[in-house]
DNA sequence: TTAGGGTTAG
């Protein structure tokens, strides 16, 4: 009476699906009855009549393995219970525990493994190594140690099967000590055989770096000295280590030995040899040997495919895919995979829809692999429609599924919160990781969305969100794509406080494996932050330096007005080797403009395709109009837009009128003015420019014409904004801003230093208190701006000596410019101030921009 | 046991 405690089978009779597999309920349900079950509902029917026939043992476990191998193991789980306990049936609890693992249940495969033994039941040889895989894969050192006990108390210590297991867990769970002590036990006993050597070398292997150099000797000691016979695991393995070390002369050695063995012709072998030989970037050898092989499966293709579209080679991948299609060979998730992620890397985010498209036509399912690399596809051309029709798939097909690897749903996530921060609906994106259990956020997920804030002009919420990574329960440590993000955003802030917070940070935790890219993200926020002092340290203390970290300092020097210093560094990085391109070119005709190098700007100008092959696009063209517009040179600049190759886009325009400003050029600027409207691009920036050159000239009718005409179309001035930096946090001031606890302080040291300044000949000049275009906001009068405000406020607040650093988000105003000039003559600090152009160095009197802003 | 994926800088 097996069955007595169920008296109610655990589902409902299926009474229609019985129709082929029918018999009256007194035939006796017989072992080749069962074993005839080809469907789930057959073997439930059976079920059925077991429960009310009160079957033996031997239907039982027929009926098990039947619900194993249709994947339902709880039902089966519930017959097993049942089972008194018996050397025979273990078998069944392995295949349960062993399907646990399969299906990455880590975590129930161990309690299975305590349920058999609670009910009585013996493990076996089998029953350990998966219950020890699991260990491993969970990283439970606790866990595998205690079994180890278990183990040796039970006696199963001296079989070869659970020690390599126990090998092997002890690696894979970090151990690297106790692996070795185990092997070296083994050994002592004479108990290695192949698989036990093969277990070490990968354990030494997979923990990658110094550790797989000591596998691949392992390996050698195993052939040579000890002259094991070496199977295709073995080789597999080594080649693996090989390719991700770059070891190829290594690899080229066990191509011979597999060569000699014969061990060549297993495909597995073969693959893995094209494999190093691809990864070690040795293309043409990869090639010889996937034509050599005799028998080739998808994986050898796939091999080749993706090294060609890894290195760029999007020609030869894409060739190998086609003759994969028209040889009708398998195309798996793989190949698409690899396809898709080829044109989504190259930026080609349609494309790769495309090719998704025909994926799905030819019943391919996607993965998760799948449909990161199309959703960064999406996000690399910014197409949130297709991004968002994605997200509909990924919620159709993918989420909620039995038995999906959490893994693989939680970067599917990250992948739509990037393309959603990339597509600019940063709230979206938000959403999507607030909805994210705080516990199971990796750093991909905090990256993306600092990555996402930092880029979209919400710096001060990429930073706080940095912050709070530190603040919780399950601390996730930033890795150095996070750091990256978080000083771009302090880069955008000239938040200087924070970043060598984060600088220190980065000292502290030693961020080697990624020292370029942090290093570079340091000096841009250093010389973005008004400290180039700091970021020619950083720079001078690099290991390796690439185009970026010589750009870096360029754009430092040049927004600082250096453009002497930004041309010896050019010239430097040229000596270096390196070869400069089209940013390098824009940095240097930005510093030339910046310091009022106008010929050598023209020389770099007219040189750059000339000697570097590089044609100068719109951007360069911007940089030297605004070049010669700044030196008055508005003729030459106008008789360079007629001949430049190409439409002149709105930011030409903006430059040209910029230069009418300066110098008063009222006809040009109009001209700028209708050619901007021409092309939909009139903005608050350009109504203000045209309304500051007309103030130049003194025709206030037309100033009160461009503030009405702003006022009847709606166009309202971007609000300008201030922030000092503090010795605690940063102070942000408006127009006007009466908000701050101290402000009738800070409006008392304001009044005093005007009335200071005058008596040393400051005269306020009135043409920029017309900026204004709302008359109710009567308070944007000259001498509440938001840069004196900060000012004031710095005063009050900065140490003696000490320099007060400012950055205001639009250009900072001309009656301003002049004010801080005098202030700097009666005040014993540097006033730097990064306004929306670059640097103004504010000291004794006068400002490093030297007029050129 | 072999092939594929996500986040960063001028």
């Amino acid at each position: 009476m097996l069955f007595h405690l169920n008296p109610k089978p655990p589902f409902p009779l299926y009474v229609s699906t019985a129709v082929k597999f029918l018999w009256s309920s007194t035939t006796p349900v017989s072992s080749s009855l069962v074993k005839q079950c080809k469907s789930l509902t057959q073997a439930k029917l059976v079920h059925q009549q077991i429960l009310v026939q009160s079957l033996t043992h031997v239907p039982a476990t027929f009926l098990i393995a039947a619900y194993i191998s249709h994947n339902v193991p709880s039902y089966a789980l519930s017959l097993l219970r049942r089972l008194s306990p018996s050397p025979y049936g273990v078998y069944w609890w392995n295949a349960l525990i062993r399907c646990a693992v399969s299906r990455r249940q880590l975590v129930n495969s161990l309690h299975l493994f305590l349920q058999m033994l609670r009910l009585g039941w013996h493990p076996d040889h089998y029953t350990f190594p998966f219950v020890l895989k699991s260990c491993g894969e969970l990283l439970s050192f606790r866990c595998g140690s205690a079994l180890h006990a278990f183990i040796c108390a039970s006696g199963f210590d001296s079989n070869v099967f659970v020690c390599n297991a126990l090998v092997s867990m002890y690696g894979r769970c970090g151990a690297l000590d106790y692996a070795h002590h185990m092997f070296d036990e083994m050994f002592q006993r004479g108990m290695c055989d192949a698989v036990s050597w093969n277990s070490i070398v990968a354990v030494y292997i997979q923990r990658g770096h110094a550790d797989a150099e000591r596998g691949i000797q392992l390996f050698g000691r195993m052939t040579e000295d000890f002259r094991i016979r070496v199977n295709a695991f073995s080789l597999v393995n080594v080649l693996f280590a090989c390719a991700s070390l770059g070891m190829w002369l290594r690899g080229k050695q066990v191509h011979g030995y597999a060569m000699r063995t014969g061990l060549f012709e297993d495909v597995f072998v073969g693959n893995a040899i094209v494999d190093m030989y691809a990864k070690c970037g040795m293309m043409e050898e990869a090639k010889k040997v996937f034509e050599r092989m005799k028998v080739k499966d998808v994986v050898s293709w796939n091999a080749m495919v993706t090294a060609y579209s890894k290195i760029g080679n999007f020609e030869d991948a894409l060739g190998l895919f086609e003759k994969m299609r028209k040889e009708n060979i398998e195309l798996n998730v793989v190949t698409w995979s690899a396809v898709i992620a080829g044109y989504a890397q190259r930026g080609h985010g349609y494309k790769a829809l495309d090719v998704f498209r025909q994926m799905q036509s030819c019943s391919s399912k996607p993965n998760a692999v799948t449909l990161v690399s199309l959703l960064s596809g999406c996000a690399s051309v910014g197409a949130l429609l297709y991004g968002k029709e994605t997200h509909c798939y990924v919620i159709r097909c993918v989420f909620g599924v039995d038995g999906n690897d959490l893994e693989d749903d939680l970067m599917v996530t990250n992948a739509l919160i990037d393309m959603y921060s990339k597509c600019k609906s940063i709230n979206v994106a938000r959403a999507m990781f607030d909805a994210i259990a705080p516990n199971e956020r990796n750093v991909v997920s905090w990256t993306v969305l600092i990555g996402g804030y930092a880029q979209h002009g919400e710096a001060n919420g990429a930073l706080e969100l940095f912050s709070q990574m530190f603040q919780q329960v399950n601390y996730v440590r930033p890795n150095a794509f996070t750091i990256s993000c978080a000083l771009m955003a302090c880069a955008r802030l000239a938040a200087l406080r924070f970043g060598r917070q984060i600088h220190a940070y980065v000292l502290r935790n030693r961020y080697e494996s990624a020292f370029l890219f942090v290093d570079n993200c340091l000096v841009d926020m250093y010389s973005k932050s008004g400290d180039i002092g700091a970021a020619r340290v950083v720079f001078d203390s690099m290991q390796q330096r690439n185009a970026v970290s010589w750009t870096s300092l360029m754009t430092g020097y040049g927004m600082h007005g250096c453009g002497h210093e930004a041309l010896k560094v050019f010239d430097e990085m040229k000596k270096a080797g390196l070869v400069p391109d089209d940013v390098t070119f824009l940095v240097v005709l930005y510093a030339c403009s910046h310091s009022g190098m106008v010929d050598q700007g023209l020389e770099y100008f007219n040189g750059m395709s000339k000697e570097f092959g590089i044609t100068p696009g719109p951007d360069h063209y911007a940089c030297i109009i605004d070049l010669l517009g700044r030196a008055g040179r508005l003729d030459e600049a106008m008789k360079l837009i007629e001949v430049m190759p190409m439409k002149p886009s709105p930011v030409i325009w903006v430059a040209l009128l910029s230069g009418c400003r300066i110098h008063a050029n009222v006809e040009l600027g109009e001209y700028a003015t209708s050619k901007l409207l021409e092309l939909g691009s009139g903005n608050d920036g350009s109504y203000t420019l045209l309304s500051n050159m007309y103030a130049k000239a003194g025709r206030w009718k037309d100033v009160a014409r461009i503030r009405s005409l702003m006022k009847h179309s709606g166009i309202k001035k971007k609000p300008g904004c201030s922030w000092v930096q503090g010795k605690k946090s940063t102070t942000t001031f408006f127009v006007g801003d009466r908000t701050h606890p101290e402000s009738q302080k800070i409006y008392e040291i304001l009044a005093d230093l005007i009335q200071r300044v005058k008596a040393l000949g400051y005269v306020p000049d009135t043409s920029f208190a017309l900026h204004d275009v709302d008359d109710e906001e009567k308070g944007d009068l000259l001498s509440e701006h938001s840069e004196k405000l900060a000012l004031a406020f710095g005063i009050l607040t900065t140490s003696p000596g000490a320099p007060i650093r400012i950055t205001k988000n639009i250009r900072v105003c001309g009656d301003c410019h002049t004010a801080f000039t005098y202030i700097s003559m009666i005040i014993d600090h540097e006033i730097i101030l990064r306004d929306s152009s670059r640097f103004h160095h504010f000291k004794e009197g006068s400002c490093s921009c030297r007029g050129y802003w």
